[in-house]
DNA sequence: TAATATTGTATTGTACACAATTTAATTTTG
DNA sequence: CAAAATTAAATTGTGTACAATACAATATTA
C-alpha cells in the first residue's frame, strides 16, 4: 500500500468532509426559512446587492446555470425571488427578491451566529483558516 | 443590509468554494483513471484496507448507503470493485477490488503531488488547515 | 421460542453540481 | 449591413448527497 495514497494523508478529504457537514449543520437552521444552504447563499448575495442576473449570482458563487436555472425557478416557486427577462438585453434573467424574500433576512439573522458557535473556533482560527483557503482558492484555480 | 450576512463575512463560504474547486481539480487528473473524484474516495480506502463492506466505507468516507449504493454499482460496472453479499451475514455486502481496480493504485500514485502542487501551500500551512479543519469537524458532529 | 428491536442495504424522491449542447440575442468585423 | 463570433440562459445527461422509507436478516428479550 502506498503511505501516499492513505486516506489520512490526503488534504482533500478533510476539506471534502467539512463542506458536506457544513451543509448538514446548516440543514435544522435553514429548515425554518424552508430554503437550502445553496439557496441560502442566494438569498444572501441578493440581500447583499438586492438585483443580479444570473451570471453575477454565478460569479459570486461559483455556480453555472445547469446549477441556478433550476434552483431559483424553485426559490420562485416558494415566492422569494422573481425572475425577469431584460428588455434592455433579452438574453439576461434579471433576479430579485419578492416582499417575502426580503422580509426573510430579518429571520436569517441569527443563523451565522449559531454556526460560529457550532464551530467552535477561536478568532484567531478563523482568520488563519480564512487566509489558507484563499490562498488555495487563489491558486486552484485553472 | 445586515453586515453579519455579507458573503465576505461567511466561513462557510470559502469551504463550500474549495471543496468544489479541489473536485474540479481532481477531475483532469482523474480523467486517465475513468473515476469520479467520491469514486477515487472509495478506491484510496479499498487500496488501503482490501476488503471494507458498505456499511465501513460510510463511515470512512461519511457516506450513506443512499450514495454509496449506486456508486459501488457504477464502479461495479467499470469492473473496479466486487460487490458480494457475505454468506455468514446476508444483510453485508461486501466490497473488494477487481485485479483492475488494485492495478489502478499504480497510475493514481502520481496523483496527491500533483495535486498538492496546484494547492501551492507550504507544509506548515497544510498542518495547520488540517489541525483546524479537524477542530471544527470534531465539534460540528450534532 | 415467538414477539420485538436492531442492523445493513436498497429504493425513492428531492436537490445540487457540472459538462456539453442548444437557442436566442447581441456584438464584432469584414 | 450581413456573416461570424460571442454572450446569456436554458436544457440534457450523469453523478453525487441525503432524508425517508422499505425490507430482509440477525439479535435481543420477555
Amino acid at each position: 500500500m502506498k503511505e501516499i495514497l492513505k486516506l489520512s494523508n490526503q488534504l482533500c478529504f478533510p476539506i471534502y468532509s467539512l463542506s458536506k457537514e457544513i451543509s448538514n449543520a446548516y440543514r435544522p437552521l435553514l429548515e425554518s426559512l424552508d430554503v437550502t444552504y445553496p439557496q441560502y447563499l442566494v438569498l444572501l448575495v441578493l440581500w447583499e446587492y438586492k438585483k443580479l442576473n444570473v451570471r453575477e449570482i454565478g460569479e459570486l458563487l461559483h455556480l453555472d446555470s445547469g446549477t441556478l436555472t433550476p434552483l431559483l425557478k424553485r426559490l420562485e416557486a416558494k415566492s422569494l425571488v422573481n425572475r425577469n427577462r431584460s428588455t434592455i438585453d433579452e438574453r439576461i434573467v434579471e433576479i430579485s427578491l419578492t416582499h417575502k424574500g426580503a422580509s426573510l433576512e430579518e429571520s436569517a439573522e441569527c443563523i451565522p451566529k449559531q454556526l460560529k458557535e457550532k464551530s467552535s473556533l477561536t478568532d484567531q482560527e478563523q482568520i488563519q483558516l480564512t487566509h489558507i483557503i484563499n490562498k488555495i482558492l487563489n491558486t486552484i484555480k485553472t
